[in-house]
DNA sequence: CGGGGGGTTGATAACCTTCAAATGGGGTGG
DNA sequence: CCACCCCATTTGAAGGTTATCAACCCCCCG
């Protein structure tokens, strides 16, 4: 079935990064967009003194660049080696022009990456460092969880610095907290940057919603 | 030109709300879309033990309810007394499917406002109580911004609770922030609920970015 | 005149940050 | 193969910004 093929496949072209590559950076033209196939991509904006907010995580399947405006409003980095797709903005654009199925495509991604960030909104604005770490781990493993499997172990490849500036948080307060919650017996870290939640329940009663 | 015609105001129906009346709530169905005509309207989020975030404030020309979801992921209550339009769900997406021009002016405003909520996120996660009041009146100085017009006054219907919801704050740091700017001159308190700007360039320098 | 709600100011406390130092793990070179 | 180094992570102590608790003011409205 041809004619069912994913129009977007035609114009878009492989591209593999190792990790802590620029993809772009905040201000620059935008003239690509990306799709994540795998690996994990992080997106932030800076203030002028150089305080980073990480505005999103983002793993297979993601978009990142669909930027309305000429430039970049954020810069986006990998976290882990990652395999993408590139398109270019022009040639995107001609394929959403006259295809429906994409623009509802993108339509549904837009939506719902603005869920996330109003989720996000309520977790930088109103939840307790213990809460923000919470809601993150339990988004982590619900993220990862895959029908059938049962595991409760799951990656988190980005570094403390990382999940600081996502919760709007320091790296101390992180570890002081993750510590709390090693003690405590909700979680446990294993090696290879993955950590195993022993107590899913308490971990979503101290998150307080996602 | 009746083909120009917005396809919209077909299907859509006035709707005249005084303050403080709610829109809908977070989980109810998601049966209806509004777009604001005039006035404010407020979109919060809540946690379980009652702290609130305010994820906007609308006004002419924003739509709220565009979820995806089957249900609401917000409440949303006027501030001020508004016109709306109402428009159902199911004749919205007829027109929607129909109309690759409305759907285009969906996209752009979804991904509009995708961009507010990453700037917002940068504020409540890493900008202090006085930079993040600074920044909110800046964005309301240049939303009321009409071409022409050279008033450094606005008007800021929202009580103090809603800034304070709305940048993670609490009502007395609003306050006080509120006090340090009127005595160091970069603002004035008027009746009415407005604000006059005394000093643009240095509110914009303690916002630290918009 | 009394009541009530929003706003402002003050005092105290808590949470988180900042500054500092110790620990540990991975990679490189000898 | 081991030693060393670098850097991320962890832990500790002190400090600050903001939250909490409380009182007061002011204006509107019943």
């Amino acid at each position: 079935m041809k004619a069912t093929a994913d129009p977007l496949a035609r114009i878009g072209r492989s591209l593999v990064l190792e990790k802590d590559q620029g993809l772009f950076r905040e201000a620059d033209i935008a003239d690509r967009v990306f799709s994540v196939s795998s690996g994990m991509v992080r997106i932030h904006k800076l203030l002028p003194d150089g305080r980073r907010q990480i505005i999103g995580f983002l793993q297979s399947g993601d978009f990142l660049g669909l930027s309305i405006d000429a430039t970049y409003l954020y810069s986006a980095e990998t976290v882990t080696a990652c395999a993408l797709i590139q398109y270019h903005r022009h040639q995107l654009q001609a394929v959403i022009d006259s295809d429906p199925g994409v623009q509802r495509r993108l339509y549904a991604i837009a939506a719902h990456e603005l869920i996330l960030a109003q989720e996000q909104m309520l977790l930088l604005g109103r939840k307790t460092a213990i809460e923000k770490l919470c809601s993150f781990l339990l988004r982590l493993a619900r993220r990862q969880r895959r029908p059938g499997t049962e595991v409760t172990t799951i990656p988190m490849p980005m570094g403390r610095a990382d999940i600081a500036d996502y919760l709007g948080l320091t790296v101390e307060t992180v570890c002081r907290s993750l510590t709390r919650l090693k003690t405590t017996g909700v979680i446990r870290l294993c090696e290879n940057n993955r950590i195993e939640c022993l107590d899913m329940a308490r971990l979503a009663a101290l998150a307080q919603s996602a």
